[in-house]
DNA sequence: CGCTCGATTGAAAACTGTCAAGATACGTGG
DNA sequence: CCACGTATCTTGACAGTTTTCAATCGAGCG
């Protein structure tokens, strides 16, 4: 995946699906991606309360937030694809409190809380765009919490391969015919408050009502509309129109 | 951290409790107060969709937020007590995905985004310390979630029971000897994720085991320590330290 | 008084988790 | 090249949790 021009790293791309970007605010993004780091799966990038020195921003490959219980058990809280932030709220504000791990291997950009002062300083209009953005992301925060407290394991795993797709569509990674997704059901199930055992039966249940296959790290939509309305998938959220930039 | 000359609203004496508050930034903030409003339950302070003008701090009274869904099962999100903000993030970007509705009657200060701004440029420690109290905010969502995906019943409720004490705590209204609460199980349910029916059959079993009484609008502890235990309660999600104020 | 709302309880049904056992794929060491 | 171990996926049987349905009870209110 290169790099070749400005245009293309994924957060641009998300951006500039939203609000109108100017050369020189996508040259100020751009110059974000300076610090170029690589991550492998089986550490955390960042763990569970230590305080953070720098935010990332995901170019390629995945990631998992998520906290450990007293009792042991997981919660993925939220996955990032590329073009998504990590650790956004925690570099600027020195708090943390979840855990993040690499699934594949990734490449990401380290990003300073001077870094993110700096631009912020010299393009607001910067700043607007990716604190827009991390609403966003709160938005979907609550979409997930709303699916663990009030769907049942279809609909929410549904939802969750529906949103997924969107998120996906948005950095030219997927479509409404599927994308790539390299997670295992255990990470699934982590992520939905399901057991293992149970998403495996949900998606031989979807897949054989001819309505989506997850197979060999690929996601195919079958039958799109009939999954939205399983679902009760409604976009709104993600739709929202950028923030008034004045 | 006794306050003397400005009046002392629920949400300084929150902030007052993690940053230092100097006499010119309490009085910015009182200074945010000045707009009342009232509102009684029944009717949505914000309505689900509809782009928000103006945010609230919340003086006496519930509220919650909430998502409707398409098969019209609720899903409250949070519940607002004296000292939070409501609307925060939608004033600033245009953006709003829930409802906002009172649970009592309610007194609040409305603060515009004009206000903010001014504030803001004027005390810009306020600032910090406002989205210092954001982030908090967002650490409770997150712990929500959490216990929406892998806490049962039981432990979902005490956990909640705890959190909410510990919030009341913080503006002067509770302790760890309990603090009245005018949820209705129903309410209660909606915001654990469960039925109304099993809230009762969880709270029953709370009481017969001598850990906590829920009972005409009042929360009682009787075994604190043992509570904590059973709900896996670790506050530090709560205890952040401040940001660092520069 | 009749009405609604909230709390309460029981019984049955539905959903999801746990346990156990294979199956398949992949990489590593022999 | 094969044997083996590990990780992931898969399935069945059973147990446990939670929901749904139904009914009752008490308090507040027009």
């Amino acid at each position: 995946m290169a790099m070749t021009s400005v245009q293309t790293s994924p957060l641009a791309r998300k951006l500039s699906a939203f609000v109108t970007m100017s050369d020189v605010e996508l040259a100020a993004l751009e110059h974000l991606h300076r610090r170029r780091r690589s991550f492998v799966p089986g550490r955390d990038m960042v763990h569970q309360g230590q305080s953070q020195q720098a935010a990332y921003i995901l170019l390629s490959g995945w990631v998992c937030s998520y906290k450990i219980q007293p009792d042991g058990t997981r919660q993925i809280v939220d996955f990032q694809v590329p073009g998504d932030f990590l650790g956004l709220r925690s570099v600027l504000l020195r708090t943390s409190d979840h855990s993040f791990e690499p699934i594949v291997n990734i490449e990401a950009a380290e990003v300073w809380a001077s870094d993110l002062l700096e631009a912020f300083a010299q393009t607001p209009r910067l700043a607007t765009a990716i604190l827009w953005a991390a609403s966003r992301d709160e938005a979907m925060l609550v979409e997930h919490l709303v699916g663990l407290g009030r769907r049942d394991a279809e609909a929410r795993l549904a939802h969750f391969l529906l949103e997924l797709g969107s998120r996906l569509t948005l950095v030219g990674m997927g479509s409404k015919e599927g994308y790539d997704c390299p997670l295992t059901q255990y990470q699934l199930a982590d992520g939905l408050g399901l057991s293992a055992v149970h998403v495996n039966r949900v998606l031989r249940q979807l897949r054989e009502d001819g309505l989506v296959t997850v197979r060999e790290g690929h996601v195919a939509f079958h039958d799109y509309g009939r999954l939205v309305e399983l679902a009760g998938f409604d976009p709104a959220y993600l739709d929202e129109t950028g923030p008034l930039l004045k």
